[in-house]
DNA sequence: CCTAACGTCCAG
DNA sequence: CTGGACGTTAGG
């Protein structure tokens, strides 16, 4: 036997990059949603990247902060549009009458800046065209 | 602590 | 694709 150290297991670097799945790292970061079920796995780091929102591996210590800056934190209403200005809420769409189950604003007072952003961007431009 | 509201997932 | 539900975050 000319190798007997490398038998039924190959090299850890093999397996990282063999067990890695490229297709689901990238649909995940840049669309986390498609068609694809995604195991509990997915779900549990994508949680974890918005509870956690810091890693441990820090290389960088000045660029962590710059990476920070870019977290998807929650937005607010932008307060100048019509839905932000209309400061009652109609209290007879959907999401005033479900408002415990929902959890939602009226719809009235939806801000048009955090108007479904599950849709990507761009959805202006369909409607004003 | 409680309430309101955003963000994402699931179902229709 | 849209709406509804749930979990989580932010403010009072």
């Amino acid at each position: 036997m000319p190798k007997p150290k490398v038998g039924p297991a190959p090299p850890p670097e093999d397996i990282f990059e063999f067990s890695m799945d490229s297709e689901e790292a990238q649909s995940l970061h840049f669309n986390r949603k498609s068609s694809e079920k995604m195991s509990p796995l997915s779900k549990y780091i994508e949680s974890e990247h918005q509870q956690a929102g810091l890693f441990s591996l820090s290389p960088f210590n000045g660029s962590l902060d710059a990476a920070n800056d870019l977290q998807k934190k929650r937005r607010k209403k932008c307060g100048a549009c019509v839905s932000c200005l209309r400061n009652e809420n109609c209290g007879t769409c959907a999401n005033c009458l479900n408002r415990k189950t929902g959890k939602q604003i009226c719809k009235l007072r939806k801000c048009d800046e955090l108007k479904r952003r599950r849709s990507e961007l761009e959805v202006s431009e369909l409607l004003m065209n």
